[in-house]
DNA sequence: GATGAATGAGCATTCATTCAT
DNA sequence: CATGAATGAATGCTCATTCAT
């Protein structure tokens, strides 16, 4: 009572950080189940028993993982119609995780495609967005309709591009992609 | 040479199969990486021995069951036009896929994402079909183009029903699709 | 009764010889433990089986071994003194194993070395050679000593040059110690 | 830091010391191919898990167990002459390693003769000895070239023993090759 | 005699999790 | 709160040996 426990929180949140960023980039760079606590906690300058203090257990992590990376990508736009707004999103969107790298994308995808939550996360995430933009022209119903077909599209686009190991290049399928199908989606 | 050895082969066969069955149930159900080759063997009722005999490794069975799963889907269609040649194929495709199981879906769709050789072949033999269909319409250069954006388009769509767990569903998705992105990229 | 089997046991007897063949070739290539029962019957192009018939196990066919390779230098010699039938049989031994090459006598001496039955009789083999020149001119027991003492001399060259990977010369460190250190030791 | 973890690191110590001595006396008995992972952790009753914080690999135990054994030979000798010097290294050497148990023995050799790395450095540490104590009668290259010599002849002496199984007495033919054979070299 | 599918104990190694310090 | 040694079940895979055909 009547102790400052400042600095010890501080420490604590400070390891859980530390955590959360290495588990962040050991996983993204090789893959969730290619990861063992050990690796994390090594990387992260932790002990084992720390990684058990803040999270219950491995999978638990992954909750904490789900605002990153992929979520980073700036949805910022000063576009003002609907399809200049999405063109805008969908390109930048490829172009960014493009310049992440194929390797990235790649266990992302993999492991998005088994059904992980954070995958599903994005998905929502992504579709929600696309949704909002849409809500300017069209009703609820159609608007969430045509945002799942959309995302749809430029997922397909990149797994194609993961699939062929870089042959498929996204940006240009991205881009024929809203000249046409998108576009004609958009009505 | 000079002994009956039809019971023998037969037997043999017959645990060849169990050990497929037994596999194609537990990862459809579980996924591959969470069964292990003692799962399969048990439910199999077959020595570990033996599942070394009839596959070289545990990667191995999982491209035998693929190949089984994925490459069967029928493309014989008497469609005159390549409007409904292309929709036939997709939305057969689809149905079939979908009726396999998402878990099975998802494993594949997993591995492919990963650069794995055998969702390349699978992609490209996609594409080369599509392709051949379009071949009646369009020049080469053409023809492969739109042919990738089709199968990419297509492959999203179920990349979106493994990523939601099954809440997308694929077959309505590929018809929406068909009639009015695809259409415009045919158009 | 009255049957003819000379056939059937010639091919019996061309199995054993085939099995024999195939396990002198991978085992002086890859030593007795790197290779499985399997190898031998895939490289003879008999079953499984057949080895059992003719060996009851795998340490069996070591026996049949004994009289391989390194047995087979030609100690024939016309010289007429001690010191150059010694001198001949050291040098053309060392020679030939050189040529045979390093792998395989690191593999020779790895096994030798471990105390196997076919390092020992090769072993007493060299000694009661070396003895049978030497009894021209010592006496029994002398012979017996001198002649472990320079097999000893012998092979610790070969071993010296199996250590170092080759860089120790044998035909030139066998030379050496004829000329001198076991000139000595002939008197 | 902070803590008091003298009584965890002494246990922990305890536990490293157990798996080496329970391997040592195991490998002894048996040789280190016939030696398993769990069988040394069961010896020392500790888990198999344990094993591997102490040692990366099972070759690791062994690696860390002939440092022990061969490099503790002590070299340290009040001898003025090099004859005397000689003597006593090569001596002292034999009745060590003789005394150490010709199992290991017969595994040292067994992977040296394979041209492991642990067993080079143990020749080339032992060859610059012995030309260090050359060095005083002898140039350069000659010293080298006598060490390797002896060196080979040492060898030589227990591999007899290692193959014949103990047999070739080393202490007595060490002391024979140095009355005689290396007499003549450094002669 | 010959076959080769089947067996199952065995291998080295990994890993999420626990708990005495 | 933090530590990291300890646990032991689990992994993919191998292999000498057996036996129904």
């Amino acid at each position: 009572m009547g102790y400052d426990n400042t600095k010890r929180e501080q420490k604590s949140q400070e390891s859980r950080e530390r955590i959360v960023e290495a588990a962040k980039s050991l996983i993204l760079a090789r893959g969730y189940d290619a990861v063992s606590v050990s690796d994390i906690t090594k990387e992260a300058g932790v002990s084992k028993g720390a990684f058990y203090i803040h999270f219950k257990t491995k999978e638990d992590l992954i909750e904490e993982m789900i605002d990153l990376v992929f979520l980073d990508i700036k949805q910022a736009s000063s576009e003002k119609d609907v399809e200049g707004a999405v063109y805008h999103f969908l390109y930048e969107s490829v172009k960014t995780i493009e310049e992440t790298g194929l390797k990235m994308a790649q266990t992302w995808f993999s492991a998005a495609a088994n059904g992980s939550i954070y995958g599903r996360k994005k998905f929502e995430y992504d579709v929600a967005y696309v949704e909002s933009l849409l809500a300017r022209k069209f009703d609820n119903l159609e608007a969430h309709e045509k945002a799942v077909r959309i995302v749809s599209n430029y997922y397909g686009i990149l797994l194609s591009w993961c699939i062929t190991d870089g042959e498929v290049n996204p940006t240009d399928y991205i881009k024929k992609a809203l000249d046409n199908g998108i576009k004609s989606i958009l009505g």
